[in-house]
DNA sequence: GTGCCAATAT
DNA sequence: AATATTGGCA
């Protein structure tokens, strides 16, 4: 309790500060991934690395938070509970969307159902309200698609189709493969044991979709603000009368170099370009 | 409870 | 425009 001491520590602890580089990828740990989906919070640096290491021991556990104005109020009803949570919205990058479109593919259309996809994709914050609405959009698109498959070629991918074009439609999508529920590809033969979950990007509030200082990497990954959900291992699979694989989440996605034409004046935080074909 | 789909809301 | 939410129904 002594005050020297006090400023001792905080010397250190000043001067052994990491640079804004490092801090990145990790410090996500401050916060537990539970308390950010709880609260709903929006930090900047949310992060879904679910490795264990103990680089910084900080004790959140302080009970301490100020759950008055959790953003919530702003809304309309102020005094109601934080209980309302709303989440950001999500952004389906083309990556994201692959994932999807993998998911599908080797659960097979019988068993493409919002829950087991989003199990199957096995990506943090990702909602199975989340899926079922872009499956939703997606079996329009693939109605759209062979509606018109055959004809002049007009109205084809205009530009609401952007995100589904920009992942090629797997055959089995159309003419309903039988008595095979599933592919044979395991879905996720990721060399690494990697923890690197797939995170999910979110829709910017407001102040932090601007922060390109800090020397940012152009290809750094990890510097937005998007949601962590805890990184539970999801339940597998319950099989439904059809074998089920093991669900091996992590999953290296191959990089989708493509225009990260931000004309989308959107303040959208992606993590990964917006593909754009 | 879950899924599907159209309509509607943000 | 892209997602989310809702309502009605299976």
């Amino acid at each position: 309790m002594r005050e020297e001491e006090e400023s001792n520590w905080f010397s250190k602890w000043e001067e052994q500060l990491p640079s804004p580089d490092e801090l990145m990828p990790l410090s996500q740990s401050l916060i537990t991934p539970h308390l950010v989906l709880a609260f709903d919070l929006q930090s900047p640096f949310s992060q879904t690395l679910k490795t264990p290491s103990p680089v910084v021991a900080v004790h959140p556990d302080s009970g301490d938070f100020d759950s008055s104005e959790l953003g919530n109020g702003g809304g309309g009803s102020g005094d109601e509970p934080a209980r309302t949570l709303k989440r950001p919205r999500l952004v389906w990058t083309p990556q994201l969307h692959k994932r999807f479109v993998d998911a599908v593919a080797h659960l097979g259309i019988k068993n493409a159902v919002p829950k087991t996809i989003m199990q199957l994709m096995s990506v943090d914050g990702l909602t199975r309200e989340n899926v079922a609405s872009h499956l939703q959009k997606y079996r329009l698109y693939l109605k759209r698609m062979q509606g018109n498959s055959g004809g002049g070629g007009s109205g084809l991918d205009s530009a609401t189709d952007h995100l589904f074009a920009s992942s090629p439609v797997p055959a089995q999508f159309f003419h309903p493969v039988r008595g095979n529920s599933e592919q044979f590809s395991p879905f996720v033969p990721v060399a690494a044991l990697q923890q690197q979950q797939m995170a999910v990007a979110v829709a910017g509030h407001s102040q932090y979709r601007q922060m390109g200082h800090f020397g940012s990497p152009p290809n750094g990954q990890f510097e937005n603000p998007f949601l962590a959900r805890q990184a539970h291992q999801q339940q597998q699979v319950h099989r439904m009368g059809t074998p089920v694989h093991k669900l091996v989440p992590s999953y290296v996605e191959d990089l989708n170099p493509s225009t990260p034409t931000s004309a989308n004046g959107r303040k959208a935080l992606t993590l990964f370009p917006t593909g754009d074909n």
